[in-house]
DNA sequence: CTGTATCCTAGGGGATACTG
DNA sequence: CAGTATCCCCTAGGATACAG
C-alpha cells in the first residue's frame, strides 16, 4: 500500500521484460556461438572450446553452466581416467535453435546492408562535424 | 604472409562472428523493446520514452541512434516549435521484426518452463554445497 | 582434461544538469 | 520536447594460477 502509481512503469509489458531477458543471454558474447556448435552433435568441453575459437576457458565453463541452468544443455560426465565431459543441447535447446537459426538467416542476409549503412552513417556524421 | 595458422580462430566462422555482433545489439537493454514499441506505428521521442517504461532519456538517444546507424530505423525532425521527432521502422526494421517476433514468441512459450529448471537447478546447487 | 578461484579492466548503463 | 555532456557504478569478460 505505498506506491501511488510506479509499481510497474507503463509500457513495461512483463512479457517484453522477460522476452528481453532472456534475449540478453543470448546476445552475450558466446551464448549462441555454444549453441549452434551443438546443434548438430554432443561435443567434448575442449572440442568446443577449439571450435568456438577465442573464448576462455572460464568462460565457456559459465555460458555452459547458464545454458544447463536453462535447461538448454545436458552435462554427461563419463569419469574416465582423464576425465570427460560431453555436452549436448536439450530437447528445449533444439527447439531453440530453429527460431534461432532463422534469425540468424536473416542477419546473414541482411549483413552487408547494414554494414553498408553503417560507413554512410559515419562518414555523414564525420562531416557534419567538421 | 605472416601468421602461419592463426589468422583466424578455428571454429571462428566469419559469419558466426557477425551473427554473434548483431545479437550483442539486439541483446542489449532496450534495442528490441524499442522495435517492438515501433513495429506498427511511428513514435515520438517521448512516447516511446514512456510506452518502453523505465529506460533513460540517454539511453533511449543511443539505442535509437544506434538503430538508425544499421538503418532500422528512421528519424524525422519536425521543425515545430517545441522540437518534435518523430521515429519509425524503416523496411529493414520491419523485416528484421519478423523473425525476431518468431524467436519472441518461442520465449514467451518456454519462459515458465525455464524458469522452473532455473529454480530447480539452483535448489540442488544450494543444497550440495551445504 | 575439466573446472574453480582471483584479480583486473573496459564499457554498458544509470542519474543529473544543461542547451536549442 | 529532444538531445548532449558529465560523472559514476557495476558487471561481463579476459588472464592467470591452481586443483581433482
Amino acid at each position: 500500500m505505498d506506491m501511488p502509481t510506479p509499481p510497474d512503469q507503463p509500457g513495461t509489458n512483463a512479457d517484453c521484460r522477460k522476452v528481453n531477458a532472456i534475449f540478453g543471454r543470448l546476445g552475450d558474447k558466446w551464448t549462441i556461438l555454444a549453441i549452434t556448435m551443438l546443434s548438430g552433435q554432443p561435443r567434448r568441453f575442449n572440442e568446443l572450446k577449439r571450435l568456438i575459437g577465442g573464448i576462455s576457458q572460464q568462460m565457456l565453463t559459465r555460458t555452459l553452466r547458464s545454458l544447463e541452468r536453462d535447461g538448454m544443455v545436458t552435462r554427461q560426465v563419463f569419469p574416465t581416467v582423464p576425465p570427460q565431459v560431453e555436452y549436448g543441447l536439450t530437447e528445449r535447446g533444439q527447439s531453440l535453435a530453429i527460431p534461432l537459426m532463422q534469425l540468424s538467416m536473416w542477419v546473414l542476409g541482411h549483413i552487408s546492408d547494414i554494414e553498408a549503412h553503417q560507413a554512410l552513417y559515419d562518414r555523414e556524421a564525420k562531416q557534419q562535424r567538421k
